[in-house]
DNA sequence: TCTCATGATTGACT
DNA sequence: AGTCAATCATGAGA
């Protein structure tokens, strides 16, 4: 069909019907076309509905219109070209696994993702670690797993409205114009990618979320932070109150954490500083060894008083040196070392042992470390170490 | 800013 | 696997 001669616009294109009007016929120059034009908008509103229908009518009109959605289709993917489509984002995959792994993606029931990445940000990476972090860790996770999806939720929910809208729009406008079913097609895809973008923001920012929050609870795990005094206090009762032996069991060590509010890692750690701290500088730890060893003596006079345990009963039955009455820090070794002497252990090591090893390899008749030779270093070098007997007694507690 | 204390990490050892 | 010893890294106080 060849191109019309007047203006495109405002008017609709009527091929047919131009012929109808009266007056002169088509006319070759522009003020014919003109005055048509005017003699259309003069028309009233009736009459313009009569055209209208005899428009829709007319036997030409379905290969006008499939003409035209042919012609107009060929113009706009000339102007738009392919921009709108594109290869499936690499950074919206990334993304996607992402939420994936961290268990965010799953619908509310956290999945096994969200465990092991609460496992993994805990320190020491154990799962029965430290229940305080590991629930908030997971508190803050579920927190950010709800709001994603009751974001992605509203903008699923926007987009299937607004698609809709703009669909049931395009096929009332399709009765006027050429609109082709591929256009509207295309326009879906439009609103899609349009709302993909959002969701593509909203993933991004929960992706920044998560990481922020990984990074306080595993970065945590490096980051030195002292232990709440109430933790320090815990840890130093149950070294000095088994300075005889100050190797907790897994069972001393969960309770200790428990108590400490700190993870059954930190407490292994602790321990061993402390007692290489303590070997190699016994003076310094003189008071501190006084302060908890009375502290102990406290509790113990109120417990023998009052009939009842002060402490958890897997505390005092972890190690052998823990039912020992102690008054103070010297007399705890001197009583020890004394027992010691006097009752070998059937087992070879025994107390005996534990006590020589821990503070001297000589056993009896060596001056206590702590009160006749603070400062002094009584620990062998790192390879002339003695066997550690706390290994087997442990095994056999 | 310096120093000390202390929790964490690492490699070797048993 | 648990521990020791050395070392690192960082918080806290002077």
């Amino acid at each position: 069909m060849d191109a019309p001669q007047r203006p495109p616009r405002p008017a609709p294109p009527p091929p047919a019907p131009r012929r109808s009007p009266p007056g002169p016929p088509p006319g070759s120059n522009t003020g014919d076309v003109l005055q048509q034009i005017m003699a259309i908008t003069d028309q009233s509103l009736d009459e313009a509905q009569a055209r209208k229908h005899a428009l829709n009518c007319h036997r030409m009109k379905p290969a006008l219109f499939s003409v035209l959605c042919e012609i107009k289709e060929k113009t706009v993917s000339s102007i738009h070209g392919i921009q709108e489509v594109g290869p499936p984002d690499a950074q919206l995959l990334r993304l996607d696994n992402m939420l994936l792994a961290e268990g965010v993606s799953r619908p509310e029931k956290q999945g096994r993702g969200a465990s092991a990445a609460a496992n993994a940000a805990m320190p020491g990476g154990r799962p029965n670690d430290s229940g305080l972090e590991h629930s908030d860790y997971r508190a803050k996770l579920s927190q950010i797993r709800q709001m994603y999806h009751s974001e992605l939720e509203k903008y699923e929910q926007a987009c299937r409205e607004f698609t809709m809208h703009v669909t049931n729009l395009l096929q009332e406008q399709s009765r006027i114009r050429p609109v082709s079913p591929a256009e509207i097609e295309h326009m879906v895809g439009v609103i899609h990618g349009k709302f993909q973008s959002i969701q593509m923001q909203l993933k991004q920012s929960t992706c920044e979320a998560v990481m922020a929050l990984r990074a306080r609870f595993l970065d945590a795990r490096r980051k030195r932070q002292n232990f709440s005094k109430q933790a320090t206090e815990v840890l130093n009762e149950y070294f000095y109150s088994h300075l005889s032996n100050p190797y907790p069991s897994e069972e001393a060590k969960e309770e200790l954490a428990r108590r400490g509010g700190i993870t059954v890692s930190q407490v292994s750690n602790w321990f061993g500083n402390k007692r290489i701290r303590y070997k190699k500088n016994m003076r310094k730890f003189q008071e501190e060894a006084t302060i908890y060893t009375a502290k102990t003596a406290v509790d113990a006079t109120e417990v023998r008083g009052s009939g009842r345990q002060a402490s958890p009963p897997s505390m005092s039955h972890s190690s052998s040196s823990g039912p020992f009455p102690l008054t103070g820090p010297g007399d705890t070794l001197i009583r020890l070392q004394t027992l010691a002497c006097v009752q070998p252990s059937p087992r070879g090591g025994g107390l005996l042992a534990q006590v020589s090893l821990w503070h001297n390899p000589k056993a009896c008749g060596v001056p206590d470390p702590v009160t006749s030779r603070p400062g002094a270093p009584v620990v062998a070098g790192p390879r002339d170490r003695l066997p550690q007997p706390h290994r087997g007694l442990r095994k056999l507690s």
